[in-house]
DNA sequence: GGACTAAATTAGGGGTACCTAAAATACCAC
DNA sequence: GTGGTATTTTAGGTACCCCTAATTTAGTCC
């Protein structure tokens, strides 16, 4: 598998996680995803499909093929182990690990990011909770719900952020909020109001959690787990 | 200072190595230095004047600017330190060290570099006994003699050996010579012949090194110095 | 089914960074 | 000083990756 530029290495990693529900992946989300005029977009297509990473149907959308999936992996991988790497040794901001991680993802070789990995002892998650996928391009994608959707009375576990709103991630932080922090849910108000929880910490208050910011908290359920 | 590509960069790299007799660099040798047609590099010259980074005098050369001597510090500065990280926490081989590190040092923002310093207690040479240059773009660049110019029956120091040549590094490290290596040089045959050399070590065998080598391992003489 | 609208593609163009081949220049020998 | 040679530059072209504007297509509403 020749090397592939940062711009195909970019593009592949936007169609995977854009796919990621499983239908193909339109040219203007793309397009968005990677902050590029759609033309250019199309351009591109092209040029992923004649190399057979993606699947291209005109006018409909694209699917990464066996091959493109195996090298998003790769590159996921790659930047989800920068990303712990930075975070654990280094004591890097979590809201900023993302953009170093953005670059070097093209630059650092195999060898080094296994060299990592070994260093942090293989781990499954990066600092947003984001699965790690192993070096033979297996990835296990959690089933996960917002906050917002945890039940009253129920109690949850934050385990996946985005990593690409930095100002959200700060301010998450602030709330001493990081992946495998409990919480109960004690109310949540009607109409998309905010939700608030109560951590299990020895006088821990109760937190307000705006509507849109628990669309963004991933969590599961633990305890008595209410099955759908 | 805007950023610069990965090009510029590497062309200013390469200047400020080949301008440090002080002498105007040739565009011939700048072109066989990044591996490029000569007509390449006239084209990049003409932008890197542009952009006031070096002086041109046509047909005969160029020399870096303030700025872009700034700037080739600071790239120095990144891969010795990149180079150093990676031997020192990662046990890298050091003839592998170098091809790691020129990706590398386009990708890694300033901050990185920072803690990658601060972790290694700010090293002053880097692998190949090459000095790093301070944050603030000082480099103490060291008075050395190629090994096959160390008197016989003097004492010298391995002090520095080009990064560039992977297969020369094996070689020497098989010869167990690394940086601060002590030897006194016993035989020196003319006609560029061998040189061989004995080390303090308590056992230690006579070293027969090549005249080529010989002048690619740079020294400093101790003991008696003998001035010039 | 035709018209409208939103989305995607094509057309045309720019910057970067390389190439080969041809022309220009500098240097050296005589 | 002229000629020849080595070096450098210019000319013309390609690939990559982006842009805006114009065109084409798909889907929806009546
Ligand atoms: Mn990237
Ligand atoms: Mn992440
Ligand atoms: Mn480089
Ligand atoms: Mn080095």
């Amino acid at each position: 598998m020749a090397d592939l530029s940062r711009s195909i290495e970019d593009y592949l990693k936007a169609i995977y996680e854009l796919g990621r529900s499983g239908l193909p992946v339109q040219t203007g989300a793309l397009a968005e995803e990677i902050a590029v005029a759609p033309a250019s977009v199309s351009g591109m297509v092209r040029r992923l499909a004649e190399l057979e990473l993606i699947s291209h149907t005109p006018y409909r959308g694209v699917e990464l093929t066996g091959s493109g999936r195996r090298a998003a992996l790769q590159i996921i991988r790659r930047h989800r182990i920068l990303e712990t790497y930075l975070a654990t040794v280094f004591a890097w901001d979590w809201d900023t690990v993302h953009a170093e991680a953005e670059q070097l993802e093209h630059a650092a070789s195999e060898r080094l990011i296994e060299r990592m990995a070994e260093a942090l002892g293989h781990p499954q998650f990066d600092p947003h909770g984001a699965p790690i996928p192993s070096a033979d391009g297996h990835i296990e994608e959690q089933d996960l719900v917002p906050m917002a959707a945890v039940p009253i009375g129920t109690e949850g576990e934050f385990r996946l952020v985005s990593d690409e709103d930095a100002e959200l991630l700060r301010y998450v932080a602030s709330l001493e909020f990081t992946v495998g922090t409990r919480f109960e849910v004690i109310e949540a108000l009607p109409f998309n109001g905010p939700v608030t929880v109560q951590r299990r910490a020895q006088g821990a208050q109760p937190q307000v959690i705006g509507f849109e910011l628990a669309q963004a908290l991933l969590c599961t359920r633990v305890g008595q787990a209410v099955a759908s």
